[in-house]
DNA sequence: ATCAACTACTTGACGCTCTCAGGTAATTAC
DNA sequence: GTAATTACCTGAGAGCGTCAAGTAGTTGAT
């Protein structure tokens, strides 16, 4: 857990603000909403990198590390799982591996393919990275039935009608 | 609008991805709730940058230009709005300069400080911006009123109960 | 009026994230 | 056995973020 020192933004607000204001001079529309989706996304990734941050990873990173401990996977299929380009991981993986959290093996059937498969360390930090996700455990821990209903309802209708791409 | 090129993502996925099964690894509570926030972030990420790419700007130079489009503001000022270092934000106030959208001004009062301030351009642009966040406007302006009165009540569950420092 | 302390901003060094172009192995097809 | 394809890595280039150190402008004490 040397030498890796993240410097990005954590710890201060989720720096996901000042569309805010620019709301209330062009659109009109639930400004409310607006204000609160603002808000929450902006909570959202601030847990998320702290969290991330606990293990010593950045969010890129443990992201990458979530990935590979559900299961071995290319690195091909790491970048289409994120939707960028593989060069990008080559990087990141070389770090969860100085940090013994996921392994480099080739694939025995293509020599081309190398996997990467989450060591035990890293099934471990990425278990502990789920939990340590303070805000949102917090915010769904204390939803009653009814509330989690409602929420999940709110998500229903927003992601599901005109989701981008999803499970198209 | 030449030489700005950017190169970061975008017309990707939205690049948040990954963690979804990571929640399935370590923690059940409300996994679709998970996935459905995990999605919701996803877009409103993506179409908040797309919009801004529109515009021949990062998200963040976007950010920094809304927030100008309301008021001229300090470096210092716009650093506490997106609880950033003030450093960080000469080079895309330069960017921003650059692209003629907003003004650096000594302040009258103290020429110390730099005012930055929109142009006519850059109130428009910043205007245009918002209009064209297709994905959240097609969201919001699906919703009939009893809708919107859900999702409402679902943020205000969620970013008003345990928010993590906000007006702290 | 001058010098010290404070403040606002900028610059520079460093690291992470991302892209694309070009290179190296391994596989497949002819 | 050579050519095309595929998976991955490397390197250049730009953005974003930090902190440390430097430069002005302001304030306050002498």
């Amino acid at each position: 857990m040397e030498g890796l020192r993240y410097r990005g933004r954590v710890g201060t607000r989720p720096s996901f603000t000042g569309e805010t204001l620019t709301g209330e001079i062009a659109r009109g529309r639930f400004p409310e909403i607006r204000r609160a989706m603002l808000d929450f996304v902006g909570a959202y990734l601030l847990d998320f990198e702290t969290a991330a941050q606990r293990a010593g990873l950045t969010l890129a990173q443990a992201r990458v590390l979530g990935f590979a401990a559900i299961r071995p996977s290319s690195m091909k299929d790491l970048a289409a799982q994120f939707g960028c380009d593989p060069s990008n991981l080559t990087a990141k993986v070389d770090r969860l591996i100085e940090l013994g959290l996921v392994e480099r093996r080739s694939d025995p059937t293509d020599g081309r393919v190398k996997l990467i498969v989450a060591t035990a360390d890293g099934i471990a930090a990425s278990a502990a990275l789920c939990h340590s996700r303070d805000w949102l455990a917090d915010v769904l821990g204390a939803l009653t039935p009814d509330e989690a209903r409602a929420v999940q309802t709110a998500f229903d209708l927003l992601v599901n009608r005109t989701a981008p791409d999803q499970n198209g």
